[in-house]
DNA sequence: CTATAGCATGTGTACGTTAACGCAAATTAA
DNA sequence: TTAATTTGCGTTAACGTACACATGCTATAG
């Protein structure tokens, strides 16, 4: 029951290929590479066998020759930008290596600024000077990434991670569905809030993309079922306590609303300001999850950014390793935190 | 950036302990592999250099000289028991297992009618026959897979999928927390139901520790909130109808009741018995998908079975290919499913 | 007609681990 | 003391792929 020395005889090699063709086993491999240099004839008949036998070459042995540590480099922001978000992110990415590593397979880490184009550069220019065999990247601002993304060889795998671009170029993307997650979160404050009340929502002025989505999203659903929403509009560049004060302010002015919805990882900062307004917002972040214990957060969505992570590392490694393709578009699942289920 | 020929400088070989320790390759793969017949002192000079140059085998030269297909065994129930529960659980199995193609490791099910103890008895009899590195069970009902599992070689990994056994062998689990399962339900029907309203849920006579332990957790939550619970007995031998019967008929008697949760997959079948009694149940197999999109049930709580056959078969290859040891218990992530996340 | 590319193809070897094998020295049995 | 084991250790042949290199062939130029 241990040791299974059963069955190796269906086991196809190149050398069976190669016999079977009539060929030697370095012809078998130059179409197997497409390494170019063998005769139209024998391309084909190689190839009708490999298929014929369902040949796949032995992950071992082809990994045995190899023998390069392959690499891959992971691009995103600051850590602490974001609240905390890429920490979560690199968390899972970090566990995912830890698991691949005896597979030859390396990850390296680069950091940039978010809000500095220049720093955008130089963490790419950064990363350029070693080597690495693919490359994973949270492209934002799109602003400052899109010119460097041009001059990557187009074959280098490369996966967008969190935030989609439109790209000439091959590439994948792993993340969430902002529309979705907005609409989700609507559902979400409806349950919880009565339904003679109204909702109200931050609005960040200096938004991105992703946030517009959310926006979006959660303004259809009130609007299917009817809520009226109050739109608050803040900057996040200002201080905290200007920003509590001017949304304790707009929820004084309109004492019927009964939800207050933050569309991105900062809802901690918004606790309290009203007893009986629901606060609810997006992403597990270690603080939003003390806040969701302790009930001053209501409900969250987030899309498990370790998941994230671990699951982008090995898309990544997949393809590096079984030379499998990629998945054009990996949407995250969203999931609904409440205090039962952290 | 593509061909990454950079530093195996750092990789220590087989050889280079060898080397260094003035021994031949022979006697270190004997210390390695503790098969003995090395002097004491050189056991001890070896086993210190591997450990201060952080020797770790290469996997693809050990896969490559074993070259024997590692073979997982699954034991589960047939495909149409629990409403396609399994069915999903499989689908995730699969998957994994395709990936884990190319390193050698094939995945074997055998299927068994969990209501039948014959039927157990004679599926272990017949996996027996075939040779297996490790297995995956799910042990229901435990009175008539603990005495078969005494069987088994003490070293042979063992996991336990969906239900936990308490057993003397070394094993692992992989499955939910029943009891907030059912905690979780209860918050997430108490959300979708007016206060004043009172709960029912079915309570299966028939049921097992699963179940059981699920309606504790329910229980507990609506305790806690003060929400009263009629309970209602369900033997779920009887015909659809005659069930659908019972419950509308319990359901009329008691006019104050707002929700109504079944504590399992056949949450379906209790549609529409009242229209405004939301209903909420377990697990998102296909037909309880449907319902929820068209609105006939309101709420799921879910254990995503195909990530928990995915993760159950990776575990496995982890410690059959890398000797990772098996985590004790996992525990999987419990999934709220509403109309907008599915 | 020979020299010389350039192309099609075969050969050989490295990759690192494993484990069977064989030899010698040491130990035990007769 | 000799024969038979046991113990300690080194050697070596796989395992299947990848790729550098060698060989032989064809076509074209001189």
């Amino acid at each position: 029951m241990d040791k299974t020395d059963a069955k190796q005889a269906d086991v196809v090699t190149i050398r069976d290929i190669a016999r079977l063709a009539e060929v030697s086993i370095g012809t078998v491999d130059r179409v197997l590479h497409q390494r170019g240099r063998v005769a139209q004839e024998k391309v084909e008949r190689i190839e009708a066998l490999v298929h014929q036998y369902g040949y796949k070459p032995n992950l071992f042995a082809s990994g045995l020759s190899g023998t390069r540590m392959k690499t891959i480099a992971v691009l995103a922001p600051e850590l602490q930008q974001d609240h905390g978000y890429w920490e979560l992110c690199l968390e899972g990415m970090r566990s995912a290596a830890l698991e691949l590593e005896p597979l030859q397979i390396r990850v390296k880490y680069l950091r940039f600024d978010r809000n500095l184009a220049s720093s955008c550069v130089s963490a790419f220019e950064e990363i350029q000077k070693t080597q690495f065999d693919g490359l994973v990247l949270a492209p934002t601002p799109s602003s400052a990434w899109l010119p460097l993304l041009l001059t990557l060889p187009a074959q280098l795998p490369l996966i967008f991670f969190d935030t989609d671009l439109k790209l000439e170029r091959r590439h994948c993307f792993i993340g969430q569905n902002p529309y979705k997650a907005g609409f989700l979160a609507a559902r979400l404050t409806h349950l919880q809030v009565e339904k003679d009340k109204d909702f109200a929502t931050i609005n960040f002025v200096d938004d991105d993309q992703h946030l517009r989505v959310r926006q979006e999203g959660f303004m259809q659903y009130c609007h299917n079922v009817g809520r009226t929403v109050l739109a608050i509009d803040i900057d996040s560049a200002d201080s905290l306590s200007a920003r509590r004060q001017a949304v304790s302010k707009a929820l004084d002015r309109d004492p019927n609303v009964g939800g207050l919805f933050v569309p991105n990882a900062s809802v901690a900062e918004y606790v309290e300001l009203k007893p009986d307004v629901r606060l609810l917002g997006f992403d597990l972040i270690p603080r939003n999850l003390a806040a969701l214990r302790d009930g001053s957060i209501d409900g969250l969505v987030s899309q498990r950014p370790q998941l994230m992570g671990a699951e982008t590392i090995r898309q990544l490694s997949r393809f590096l390793l079984f030379g499998k393709q990629l998945t054009e578009t990996v949407e995250m699942p969203l999931d609904i935190y409440l205090k039962e289920n952290i």
